[in-house]
RNA sequence: AGGCGCGUAGCUCAGUGGUAGAGCACUACCUUGACAUGGUAGUGGUCGGUGGUUCGACUCCACUCGCGCCUACCA
């Protein structure tokens, strides 16, 4: 391999990694300028997670995006930085300890949180390392963490002032209890699916011996702390029960019958048991009845009820007892089957209790209504806009966010309490001693709140606590607001919403002008990639490949249902029998941003993945085919003589059109599209035409020395271009060719990632050479197309006769007559003059000038009349629609005279052709057998 | 119950009020000096269904069938 030339295969291994590492040290990713800002926030992955496909796919989205406003002049940063990310971390870092046969709990608190430090020392740099393999240009030298003391400072600011204005308060009410976790959840961390479940129905006499009502329930041990029975107020048939009391089974306690609106008398036996301390609804009746809230559940959901034959016991192992002794005691009626739902964490997947605690809380209706009217304004815009409708859907019916969480990794409250239960919200502990020496006229003993906070609290202030708020910062008056958040739907509610509240609330303007929320990646047969079923691929082994024992392995262990490992081993070797090749990030980035439409679900096809390997691996033959052809020879710079040709022009125009594009295809965010263009144009027009012409011209010893400089420099101008066009996409293989191609092109740069982007010049879209090459490309197309169908052998040499041309056939065929005879393999083209007739040929039609080749003995009489006879049907069909439409009065009055005018084009144009091709397909019949 | 999305070639998906597209797969021929991770040609769809608007509907509207997601839920 010599220094200007690329090497014979295209080995995305050897390119990528050495050049990141050129980029990151040269400082390339750093805002550098004084262009207009440009701005992203990656949404921040857990500190010691790794890399999963929705983040490889966003991430390629952010990055082309950047790269290309980059390249466009903007001052750009991408904001790089990872989230602490509370129970997920602190699970991990748990369980970890309890293979060790230690508890957190035998740990104490400081030691725990010390030993989650340490783990994010250890693992928390893979991600990182990933993204850089990813390629995406993240200025590192402003990498975040959202326990940094700035990012926790932010944290501090936004709590107090909160609390404060009355938008953070503390109060005992029920919420989502996760008994294993033994920490509170918000409503969005509760999964709830439908689970085969039973209802029972259970007898409750009333006291005065009057008869009984039978209640309905799933949950028989939540009767325990029943308060009430309820009926609905116009059920006729309890109304006399209404007012009455009864006496609970099992407690003996008297309880009252009420009447609610709540109550669906065709539900059950129209009688619900009331449990304020264990139910949602009601915990709401009971507010409205003013009933009495009894718990009767530990915080790891065992029943909790001193003297009660049931204390102790877990909550189902409860509810099978209760229901035996109800049957004992003849007071169960029935049990039926029955599915409900069943709320479950999302974390732990432990069923979650309402439960009475003291927890802290946002008051969210004040903060989300300037959040709804910024995207009705239109401050904000979701990309595609449907998903306005979701945001509207929720903030209008948000109700307040449980911020506390009983974990110890995270931002701890920053309230202190006093022995008579005063509480004192500071920046710090010394602020919060000074004001309770303010209410109490002396140092007291405080205690800070045993609690931290949400993780998504902190990240709903990623997009300025990391541009160093609360200080007014260069970079905060820069970059915020940012530009676009890329996302995916199913963080708009956790994450971006929050965003929004907390960025209109403290810095007066939205975090993001844009909201660009993608798909979920699925895999082949849409299911949801995760490691329980077992489905997950890892975008590394895309990259660099994977053998399928080590992919089994990896999908396989440390299951939590062990059970399946045999039907996901062999799910896996049936889908990659011989494992996953390396296809390199590029083709990776490449195929994620062909994914990237406007749907909801993208399943990630391995096909795509390879035919995009083997587009790198197209451009990167046509790049060593333009260096063996331009290195070391004149390729048109400095003032050198050149001259242009038809193929010149044509493929400089086509480069004009694919650069327009794509840049309206990256300005609505439709990198599917953008892919389309680029593809197309490379492979099917760069490659597959003007490398062909290219040859023909270079290889032409008639051919003038100024043609063939300027076929030289539209080769290497044309490659660079497109190069620079890719290089968001494809970062790594276009830096490579870049690097040969550069100076050949007359640039000089250290690399491409500065290089400006490529602009389309109308200017230089040249019709006449659109329709000249257009042309030659009919003529080839139409001998390919009988050579194709005759199987005639490519090579072998055909003679064409062409006749009936107009002007500009004549005068297209002088120019390309030698292109043509290479690219259709003609060993002669004559023309048919005057009323010469023509001998019998295999014949196309290309307008109104007719290709023939004679039939000789390379030609198959029958195939010609299949041929012939394949596309006269085709234009009859298209005929006798045609006509159908011209026949129709309506028609020709009411549509637009152009529409109109081009119909009769079509119609005389088919018109003409199929009589031609019918008299040629009678005039073949007529021969004597071939 | 409310909201949203999807249904186009065997598969994965674009698309537009005016003659249906791409990639992959498939078939035939071809190892031609950039590339067999390649070349050339070709097969393949009454655009889920019904009705309406229109000169014209795959496209707009209504209804309908099927699939999926989200939110809120009847104990």
């Amino acid at each position: 391999m010599t220094d200007t030339i690329l090497s014979k295969t295209y080995d995305p291994h050897a390119i990528e990694q050495p050049l990141y590492d050129v980029w990151e040290q040269s400082g390339y990713f750093a805002p550098t300028g004084n262009g207009p800002p440009y701005c992203i926030m990656i949404p921040p992955p857990n500190v010691t997670g790794s890399l999963h496909m929705g983040h490889a796919f966003q991430d390629t989205i952010m990055d082309a995006l950047i790269r290309y406003h980059r390249m466009h002049g903007f001052r750009t940063l991408w904001q790089a930085g990872t989230d602490h990310a509370g129970i997920a971390t602190q699970m991990v870092v748990e369980r970890r300890l309890n293979a060790e046969g230690k508890t957190r709990h035998q740990l104490g608190r400081q030691a725990f949180v010390q030993r989650i430090w340490e783990w994010k020392a250890h693992s928390g740099g893979q991600i990182t390392r990933q993204l850089r393999r990813m390629g995406a240009s993240l200025d590192w030298s402003r990498e975040r963490f959202t326990m940094d003391p700035g990012l926790s400072n932010a944290v501090l600011e936004v709590f107090v002032r909160l609390y404060e204005e009355d938008l953070i308060y503390r109060g005992k009410r029920l919420v989502n209890w996760d008994p294993v976790l033994h920490t509170a959840i918000s409503d969005l961390e509760v999964i709830t699916e439908e689970e085969n479940g039973h209802l029972w129905h259970i007898r409750y006499p009333l006291s005065d011996g009057s008869g009984h009502l039978v209640v309905a329930t799933t949950r028989p041990e939540t009767m325990l702390g029943d308060t009430a029975v309820a009926v609905h107020p116009d059920d006729d048939r309890y109304r006399s029960a209404v007012g009455k009391t009864i006496v609970l089974p099992l407690v003996q306690r008297e309880i009252p019958v009420i009447a609610d609106e709540y109550v669906d008398p065709a539900f059950g036996s129209g009688c619900v048991k009331i449990t304020p301390a264990h139910d949602f609804n009601d915990y709401a009746v009971g507010q409205r009845h003013d009933l009495p809230i009894i718990n009767v559940l530990t915080p790891d959901a065992a029943i909790d009820l001193e003297g009660s034959p049931y204390h102790g016991l877990d909550r189902f192992e409860a509810r099978s007892k209760i229901v035996a002794q109800l049957d004992a005691e003849g007071l169960l009626v029935k049990t039926d089957a029955h599915r409900h739902k069943v709320p479950r964490g999302d974390r732990s997947n432990a069923v979650i209790e309402p439960y009475l605690t003291n927890q802290w809380f946002v008051k969210v209706a004040p903060l989300a209504e300037p959040a709804i009217a910024a995207v009705e304004q239109g401050d904000i815009r979701f990309v595609p806009d449907n998903w306005s409708s979701t945001y509207f859907e929720w903030m209008r019916n948000i109700e307040d966010w449980c911020i506390s969480r009983q974990l110890w990794w995270g931002h701890r409250i920053p309230a202190w309490y006093d022995e008579e239960g005063g509480i004192f919200v500071a920046r710090s502990e010394a602020e919060a001693r000074d004001k309770a020496r303010a209410k109490h006229g002396r140092d007291i003993p405080l205690r800070q709140d045993e609690d931290v906070l949400d993780t998504w609290f902190s990240s709903a202030l990623w997009p300025f606590s990391t541009l160093g708020w609360p200080r007014q910062t260069e970079e905060l008056q820069t970059f915020y607001p940012t530009s676009v958040l890329v996302t995916g739907f199913d963080i708009i509610f956790f994450w971006v919403a929050r965003m929004i509240m907390f960025g209109l609330k403290f810095l007066g303007s939205v975090p993001f002008r844009e909201v660009y929320v993608h798909g979920l990646i699925r895999d082949a047969l849409g299911q949801k990639m995760s490691k329980s079923k077992g489905n997950i691929l890892d975008p590394l082994d895309l990259i660099d490949g994977v053998a399928i024992d080590e992919l089994i392995d990896k999908r396989t262990t440390g299951l939590m249902q062990p059970q399946l490992a045999p039907r996901i081993e062999a799910a896996t070797r049936k889908e990659f029998p011989n494992g996953i090749a390396a296809h390199g990030t590029d083709a990776l980035r490449f195929t994620f941003a062909s994914l990237a439409t406007q749907g909801r679900d993208i399943r990630f096809d391995l096909g795509r993945i390879e035919g995009y390997r083997n587009f790198c691996n197209k451009l990167w033959n046509a790049a060593r085919f333009v260096l063996m052809n331009t290195a070391g020879e004149r390729c048109g710079q400095d003032g050198d003589d050149y001259a242009l040709g038809a193929a010149e022009r044509w493929i400089i125009a086509r480069l004009q059109q694919t650069e327009a594009e794509v840049a309206e295809a990256i300005e609505h965010y439709r990198f599917d599209r953008m892919t389309q263009a680029i593809y197309a144009f490379i492979w099917d027009e760069y490659c597959s035409w003007y490398l062909e012409l290219s040859k023909i011209t270079l290889a032409d010893e008639d051919e003038t020395t100024q043609r063939k400089v300027g076929t030289r420099r539209t080769l290497v101008r044309v490659l660079e271009s497109a190069l620079r066009l890719l290089h968001p996409l494809m970062p790594f293989i276009t830096e490579t060719i870049w690097q040969k191609v550069a100076p050949l092109a007359g640039k000089d740069g250290s690399s491409i990632m500065t290089q400006a982007y490529p602009v389309a010049d109308p200017t230089k879209v040249d019709e006449d050479a659109l329709r000249e090459i257009g042309w030659l490309q009919s003529v080839v197309g139409a001998v390919r197309n009988i050579r194709g169908e005759m199987n005639i052998a490519p090579t072998h040499p055909l003679r064409v006769l062409l006749q009936d041309g107009s002007a500009d056939d004549w005068d297209y065929l002088e120019r390309n007559r030698t292109g043509l005879a290479a690219l259709a393999h003609l060993a002669r083209i004559d023309v048919l003059t005057g009323q010469q007739g023509p001998p019998d040929s295999a014949t196309a039609l290309v307008g109104q000038l007719k290709v023939l080749l004679p039939l000789d003995s390379a030609i198959d009489k029958d195939a010609e009349l299949k041929r012939l006879g394949k596309q006269i049907t085709k234009l009859e069909g298209d005929l006798t629609r045609s006509r159908s439409k011209l026949a129709n009065p309506n028609f020709v009055q009411r549509a637009p005279a152009d529409v109109v005018g081009k119909e009769r084009e079509r119609t005389d144009a088919m018109q003409t052709a199929l009589e031609e091709l019918q008299a040629q397909y009678e005039k073949i019949r007529a021969l004597g057998p071939s």
